[in-house]
Order: structure tokens, then sequence, then C-alpha cells
DNA sequence: CTTGTTTAGTTAGACGTCTAACTGTGATTT
DNA sequence: AAATCACAGTTAGACGTCTAACTAAACAAG
């Protein structure tokens, strides 16, 4: 299975190559586009979709706070936990990144029909569950 | 194309927890599944296999060196470059890697016909090959 | 209530990978 | 033959991720 990090890694490096201008860094970007649908979202949701640990999210999202681009809001209905929000003055940035995923998946597709397209993500979808 | 990494962590995590008890650690079971059939090979091709940048490869393979899993020898042809080769200790060692390995992959892809397998490995390389 | 368990998030330390700068050797050019 | 360039591998330092141990809050059961 030699290409499924093959085929990760070129996405990674695509998508960070096209958003070195904003001086992001391995990890934000998914972070970003991820927050950027589901603002008001807690840091364990986050942890979930980009596959990292709450400890790892934690240390990033630090940066990020510190870096103006997040806030963090303690909730009220369950005070362990924060609820994550886009900065206004980072809101173009994410509006990049946003972009930047948008264009760099539809490369990363060029040339497959839709049907072909769905057939890969169920593809992908049986190997993950087959190794659960 | 969330999935691409979670397949590929999955597959990580798998082999790992299986290759524990050799006191394996991250990146060293796949430059050894390769090792065992590419015996003399030089670094640059394991770095190649294994999508790793050469320093990388080197600190590793000095760490499996001093632990007695493989030998670097001076090629002759090319003073600068090394070839690999497994220690006979070790030898145990890379059947139960590579036996693993062929397990792992086996469970990957159970329930997949003969053509889905070959299917889904042509997917991943058209997009490995969008993002070149 | 209170005791024990689970959950959200943080901190510290280890480790793997990267980039950049370097050494030494091989290949090319003039 | 000399100078230049390309390549194999190493070293040092930065960084992202992990695991383990922790705090504090929520939940559950007696």
């Amino acid at each position: 299975m030699k290409s499924l990090l093959a085929a990760h890694l070129a996405l990674k490096k695509h998508i960070l190559s096209k958003l070195k201008v904003y001086g992001l860094i391995t990890g934000q970007p998914k972070i970003m586009y991820y927050l950027y649908s589901h603002e008001g979202c807690q840091q364990k949701d986050i942890a979930e979709y980009c596959y990292v640990e709450s400890a790892t999210l934690s240390s990033v999202l630090s940066k990020m706070e510190k870096r103006g681009l997040i806030e963090r809001k303690r909730l009220a209905e369950d005070k362990r936990a924060y609820a994550i929000y886009i900065k206004d003055e980072a809101r173009p940035i994410f509006e990049a990144v946003n972009q930047t995923f948008d264009e760099v998946l539809k490369t990363a597709f060029d040339g497959f029909t839709e049907e072909e397209a769905d057939e890969f993500r169920r593809y992908l979808n049986r190997v993950e569950n087959n190794l659960k």
C-alpha cells in the first residue's frame, strides 16, 4: 500500500506550498478548513476531524491564539470545554485556506468522473473500516 | 479527502501494534519490509521507498545499526554510498515484519475482489500523479 | 451528599521528521 | 588536468506529534 502515504504527502505538500505566504505551518490549514464551517465547535471536535490527539491540538491552538487567528471562549454549559471562534481580523486568511483546499481537491481528482471519485472514497472507507 | 490520512494512520497503527513486541518503533518496520527483499541496496533507495528525507533515514539507520539489526558496508564502486545488509542475528525479526505486512495488507483489503483492489491502487496512483 | 468514574483540556518530555549547512566522492566541462 | 557541478550521506537545530501524568469539571451510584 505504498501510495496511501504518497498520496497523502502529496496532498499535504500541495496545500502547504500554496498557503506558505500566510505563514501557516503543518497542521494549521486542516484545522482552519474545519473551523471555517464549524465555528463554535469544541477542541475535541477539531482533534477528531484532524486525527490528532487532544494534547497536540491544544498546543497548536495556543500558537494560533497567540497569533490572533482564533479565540477560545469557555462554554457556560460545560466549564471544562472551550468553544473555538475565528478572529474577525483573520477571516480573510480562513477564506483563502478554504479556497485552497477546494482547489487542491479538485486537482487531486482531475480526470475523475463523479462516479470514480465516489467509488474511490468508498474504497478508502472500506479500507479504513477493515483496519478498525 | 479526509480518509486518506485516516486509512494511512490505521494501517500504520495496526502494523506497529503487532510489531511492538520486537521493540520496533515508527519508521523502522517499513524500512525493514523494503530491506527484506532489497538487501544490499543503498540508503537513497530506502529513503525514496519510504518517502522520507535522506537525513531522516540516516539517523534511523544509525539506531538500527547500533541495535544490531542492519549493517552498513561502503560500496567499492562509489565510496560515497553504503550498501545496507540485514544482520544474520536479526533475520527472524525481519521475517516477522514481512509476514506482518502481508497480514495487515490482507486485512486492509478484506472483502475486496482482485479487480477492486487493483482499481483502488490505480485510483491512488492517479491522485498521486495529479498532485505531482 | 459523597465517592468514584468519565470527560475536556493542559503540561512535560520523548521521538520522528524536516530543512539547512556541511563533508567527501564522483561526473562533467573546458 | 583543473575547475565546476552533482550526488550520498551526516549533523545540528527546529517543529509537530505522541504518551503519560495531571487539573478541573461533569456525571453516576450508593
